[in-house]
DNA sequence: TGTACATCAGTGAACGCGCGTTCACTGATGTAC
DNA sequence: TGTACATCAGTGAACGCGCGTTCACTGATGTAC
């Protein structure tokens, strides 16, 4: 009866975890538009209306599946620097942005570029697990003043954002030649102090 | 029996046409998921497989929308220069980039974040449609050598296009503050000679 | 420990729906002579 | 100009499909006494 769900063993064993584990390797495979409730259910040899018993609809487990998403990518952000600080901390953070975006291409596309977030029912919660990550980028900036560090934080965000899903789309391999996606990252985040060298 | 069907008046008038611009708008309204070829048939007032005399399937309609993007979008960064030269040239067509990407939200999206690019059978040639509008961006950037170009291009890009992406979804919004999208843009340029000041 | 009951996660059958697509056709338009 | 024919853009009916979702149910699990 509790919120959590203690050791929730009934029938199947956990079919709330087991759904939403098989949806996120379905939004990865195939992305967030072919998924679908009855082919998750029949694939975990269950009913058909079995998911309703977890799930309102099929939204709902989508946006359980993104809310995951959100945490292991703020998880990896944290993460990332690990005890670099200043300009390098902000580096290893971009790069493991860039990270994520490429090893989740079904998940971050769902994340950031799906109907979910702009939705009103989810949306809301949504964009507040969201913005934990963006505040991330914004802490890990350098900057005279708060304004300037939203602001430089929005650019290196829109940059990320734009290679990630550029990259995925596959319209960058193509045109890097010998520029490596580490390199446009690091070319996009604000100098450093004693302008260091390319790495 | 000319390709380019010069007076095409026959039953319908143009059907192909009008099956073109209603899929644009629906594509513009709903996003690329929600156009559904009969709707679009019944909405034109003709029957549900009369589109198959005009395209092979549902993607063929949908790929003939977004070349025709395409070209929309080639011609307003083309145009966006005016006389202008160098860095000026650059920053005016930056902002067209952003003007087109928030004045078709659905539409851009189809063209750069859909399965079509990515697809074996029309994907080739709406790469190099896509191609074309890159190289827009490449000729107007001033650096030292073509790889140099290619890269802030490549820099340039993804800013732009993670800026346009962002916006539509209503992620910005809340965080700009007094900071404007045409500023964002004006962030993302390489610096000019004389670091002129933004505008 | 044993029994009666309440809870609740699953089932099976069915719904209405809209979709993309195929088929054989019809009838309007264009063309050759 | 008139007729016979070819072309081809549309129609109407139908297909199979998988979907999300609702419903009344069953039977396993947990709980009170």
């Amino acid at each position: 009866m509790s919120a959590t769900r203690p050791g929730n063993t009934y029938h199947h064993g956990d079919l709330r975890r087991a759904l939403v584990d098989a949806a996120m390797l379905e939004v990865e495979r195939g992305g967030i538009e072919t998924l679908s409730l009855s082919a998750i259910a029949k694939a975990l040899g269950v009913s058909q209306p079995a998911p309703y018993r977890h799930f309102a609809d099929r939204d709902a487990l989508l946006t359980e599946v993104v809310t995951e998403g959100f945490t292991m990518f703020a998880a990896a952000l944290k993460a990332a620097p690990r005890r670099a600080k200043g300009r390098e901390a902000l580096s290893r953070m971009a790069q493991a942005y860039l990270r994520f975006g490429l090893d989740h291409p079904g998940l971050y596309k769902a994340m950031f570029a799906s109907h979910l977030l702009p939705q009103a029912r989810d949306g809301v919660a949504l964009q507040a697990t969201a913005s934990a990550s963006f505040g991330l980028l914004v802490a890990a900036i350098e900057a005279p003043d708060p304004e300037s560090a939203q602001r430089m934080a929005l650019g290196v965000w829109a940059s990320l954002h734009g290679i990630v899903m550029l990259a995925n789309q596959g319209m960058l391999q193509d045109r890097l030649a010998p520029i490596k996606l580490e390199q446009l990252v690091e070319d996009a985040l604000p100098p450093g102090e004693h302008n260091q060298p390319s790495h």
